[in-house]
DNA sequence: ATTTTAATATACCAATCGGTATATTTTTAA
DNA sequence: TTAAAAATATACCGATTGGTATATTAAAAT
């Protein structure tokens, strides 16, 4: 890893909550100076504009999560016990997420869905991989016996999904962590009616 | 109605979809002045900053659905029904939905809670109000014997808006409109369990 | 160790930002 | 119908926006 690459890398972490917290339109470039202690000269020297540190950031912001929801689903032997780590996390590691700005692909799919097509897109991207990852979890499941056949996979996974995300907002706006703990509880639940 | 609350009904109305889609930061002065074809001065005539002018579009925005919810809820006469109107509802007017920009307090909530306190305080009253009708519905029907006595009211409330500002976010980002008919009747099936 | 190349800082750009003082026009009341 | 009051338009403000050309410094290759 060059100069180049480990400025480039510096600027994405430092700037990754930033982005999470107050959006894609919301973030200067002299936010992202104060940020990093660069200067916009360094900044625009490694991106090609605030687009491009944007979409990087993204990426870098949700790589992030799905490797800690991947190490902890990979620990449990049951496809079960894989979909209820997503609860069980959610309900233990709210600290963490909330204080770097919740979940990346909620934030920035409301904020770019009417506005910004690029950052759409791979948020979209983003969105049908974990969906997938879930489906697969479910469709493995039904096949070990473990959830009945009858239950539809794409219906299961983007209720997990919609639950999830629906939890995080309504958690983040009321601050209200039983809130978070009913959610989660009510999913588990719904999970294990599969 | 005089001349002033004629045109500050005028900006809000021109405005409304613009806030919803684009944001507070994202939406400028010159955004209001091109959508109301009024001038700086007749806006700030009305409002006393942009900040007071994205209240009152928010406060116009939430009124409009709620009022569009209760409309429909009334209709219906058991408790059962009243609640399944919202699975209904967004089935068959996420066209209108969508062309405006979608939920306004999902919109607000997730752009609010890290930037904006004032925004995210009448955000977070407005869901608190939403959560609570819903609380009272399910109450009710426990009361009228439609719903198990067992159905704790306030995780089933905020199970089913969580679920639907889920389903808001998902189908909005994909564009699968048939992501939002899987949730929806994944959501009438929930309601049934209770 | 020196030269070449790459990375960063400085200083600047035009455009736009939210906001305001004042002039002009339009309502409203007398 | 006219005078007072209110509402709107014009013209401007300093600050900040995203972005760039160039100078300086540091890293990489010889």
């Amino acid at each position: 890893m060059n100069k180049a690459e480990k400025t480039k890398s510096f600027i994405i972490e430092k700037t990754a909550t930033l982005f999470n917290t107050k959006g894609f339109a919301g973030t200067s470039l002299n936010d992202i100076t104060e940020a990093t202690g660069l200067t916009k000269g360094s900044v625009y020297g490694n991106f090609k504009n605030k687009d491009e540190v944007a979409l990087a950031v993204f990426e870098y912001n949700t790589k992030k999560m799905q490797s800690l929801f991947n190490s902890e689903v990979d620990k449990k032997k049951s496809y079960k016990e894989k979909l209820l780590v997503y609860p069980e996390l959610y309900k233990n590691s709210f600290t963490r997420l909330f204080a770097t700005g919740g979940c990346p692909i909620l934030n920035t799919a409301i904020e770019s869905d009417d506005t910004h097509p690029q950052l759409k897109e791979v948020t979209k991207n983003a969105f049908m991989y974990w969906k997938d990852s879930i489906v697969y979890l479910i469709e493995k499941g039904i096949e070990q016996q473990e959830f009945k056949p009858e239950t539809n996979p794409e219906e299961a996974a983007l209720t997990i999904l919609a639950m999830i995300e629906g939890a995080v907002m309504i958690t983040k706006l009321t601050g209200k962590l039983n809130y978070l703990t009913l959610l989660m509880d009510s999913l588990k639940t719904q999970i294990n009616t599969y």
